[in-house]
DNA sequence: GAGTGGTCTAGACCACATT
DNA sequence: ATGTGGTCTAGACCACTCT
C-alpha cells in the first residue's frame, strides 16, 4: 500500500479512499493482517481522520474489516455461512444445531410479535403471557446471532408448571418439538443491534444486524415467533436445499450491463 | 418534541439520541411528515450536527427516516415487503413479475459469479463468455432491487444468433424459461451499493443494500446465476409459503430474557 | 438565491486492551 | 503507561432541489 496521494476526483473522497484501500486489500493484505493505524492511515492518504474513518466503515460493513477498540484494524475473513432453513432441524429445539439458550421468561410479547402472533392465532390477545425464550447461535467458535423465541402458553400445553429456572427454556423446547411443524415463513431486513443483543454478539449498540423474523405454523395456526439478530459483518444467510456450499471471496465489482 | 436538554448517560449521545427520536417519531409524526433541519436539531439538542446526523444515520439504517440532499428529512413509511420466493413465478422470466429489463451483454463473468457457476457446472472455465442481464425491480412504483442475471452461454442453445440488442434479452430470458427448474438456493448478506446500483436505485454510493445471490440449476447444474441488490432502508425480504403477510410496524424494543 | 442534506477538516477527549 | 479505535465539537464548503 504505497504512501499514495489522492488525485482530485468527482466522487467523494472517502469513496474513492474506500476502492483504493479495498484494492489493497486484495493485493496485498492476508486475512487476519493488521492495518495501520488511523492517525497513520490517514496521514498517509492526505484526509482528516473522519474521512479515513467513512472509508473503514464502508469496508467493515462490508465485512472485509474488522474494527476492535484498543486493539486496531484487522483484515476480516469470508463471512461465515450460516443455514437458516427451512431444512433440516429448524424447528426449535431439534437436537444437533449449535443454539446456546441463555434464559426464559414469561412476558406479554412486544407489539410487533403481538401483531404476528394476532393474524394467524384465533383467540390470541396482546396482553397474553408467552414463554420468551433467549439463544445465542455460534458457528465457528464466535456468536453470530441471538434470538428471542416467542411461544404461547397454550403452543404447549402439557408444559409442567412450578419448574426450576434453568430447566424451564429446556422443558418450553421439548414440548415444542413435540409439535408438528406444518410450514414457516420469514422476513429478512436490516436493523440495529439494541443494547443487549450488542452485548451477546460481542459488538457495539447500532452495529449493523440483519432481522429475521421467523413464524412457525403448526396445528393450523401460528405456534411459535423467532426474531433472530445475526451479526451483519460476519454473517451471510444460506436459504434452500444445498445448504452448506462454500463461497470463499468476497463481493466484488460487478459489471455493468447497460 | 420537546427542547429537552440531554441528560446525562453511560451511553453515548447520539445512541441516546437516537432512542430520543424514536420515540418521538413514534408518538408525535406521520408518515411522509418532514423534521426540522439538522442544524435546528441540533442546536434543539444541545449537540454538534456531526452528532445529531450519527442519531439519524442510524434510524435511516432501521428503515424509520429518509434523507433527500436538497429536499429534508421525512418520517418513512413502513418498509415494502418483497417476495424473495422460492415460490410462484420464480425462474427468471416467468411472466407476471415486476422486473423491467435495462440492458444485455456478453461478458465474462466477474470471478465471484464464476465460482460460483464453477462449482455446479461441468467443464464451465471461469473466461467463458455469459449473457449477463441487468434488471430492475420495481414495487408500488419504486425501485426496489438491481439485479444481474448470469446465464452461461450453453443454458440456452436454441438461442438464435444475430440478435438485434432490444430483442436479446427478451430471447434469453424465454429460453431461459423453457427449461424446467429443479431447484433453487440462495444467500443474503450486507453491502454497499455500487455507483452503477446506487443510480437505479435512486441513492448516494454507498447506501446499504440486501445482496441475494440466487443459484438456480436446472438440468442437474448450475443453469443460471442472479445477484440482485435491494434497498436495505426501503425492503424486507420475505421467503416462503405465506408470501404477502403485511405488517405494517417496526421493529420495536424487545425484552430481555435473562 | 435560499435552504437542505452531504462532505471534510483539525482538533480534543474518552473507553478499552495490552504491555 | 501506551496505543488503539470510538465519540464529539465547531466550524467550512459543496451538491442538490425548489421557488
Amino acid at each position: 500500500m504505497g504512501t499514495t496521494q489522492l488525485e482530485a476526483a468527482q466522487e467523494p473522497k472517502y469513496w474513492h479512499l474506500r476502492t483504493v484501500l479495498a484494492e489493497a486489500l486484495d493485493s496485498e493484505f492476508a486475512v487476519g493482517e493488521v492495518l495501520p493505524n488511523e492517525r497513520d492511515l490517514a496521514a498517509r492518504f492526505g484526509v482528516a481522520r473522519a474521512t479515513l474513518r467513512q472509508a473503514l466503515e464502508q469496508l467493515e460493513l462490508e465485512g472485509r474489516l474488522q474494527r476492535r477498540r484498543g486493539v486496531g484494524t484487522t483484515v476480516a475473513p469470508p463471512r461465515i455461512g450460516v443455514p437458516v432453513g427451512p431444512a433440516e432441524g429448524d424447528w426449535p429445539g431439534a437436537g444437533n444445531d449449535t443454539w446456546r439458550t441463555i434464559g426464559c421468561v414469561e412476558a406479554p410479547a412486544p407489539a410487533a410479535v403481538a401483531s404476528l402472533l394476532n393474524e394467524g392465532r384465533p383467540g390470541y390477545r396482546a396482553t397474553d403471557m408467552v414463554h420468551t425464550i433467549r439463544r445465542v447461535r455460534m458457528s465457528h467458535g464466535q456468536p453470530v446471532a441471538t434470538e428471542l423465541l416467542y411461544v404461547p402458553r397454550d403452543s404447549v400445553p402439557g408444559l409442567p408448571e412450578l419448574l426450576p429456572p434453568t430447566a424451564h427454556p429446556r422443558a418450553v423446547l421439548r414440548e415444542l418439538h413435540r409439535l408438528e411443524l406444518e410450514s414457516e415463513d420469514r422476513t429478512v431486513e436490516l436493523g440495529s443491534a439494541r443494547a443487549e443483543d450488542a452485548k451477546q454478539l460481542e459488538r457495539l449498540p447500532g452495529a449493523p444486524v440483519l432481522v429475521v423474523t421467523t413464524r412457525y405454523v403448526t396445528g393450523g395456526r401460528v405456534g411459535a415467533v423467532a426474531v433472530a439478530t445475526y451479526r451483519a459483518d460476519t454473517c451471510r444467510l444460506t436459504f434452500g436445499d444445498t445448504g452448506a456450499v462454500e463461497i470463499t471471496h468476497h463481493d466484488d465489482e460487478r459489471r455493468q450491463a447497460s
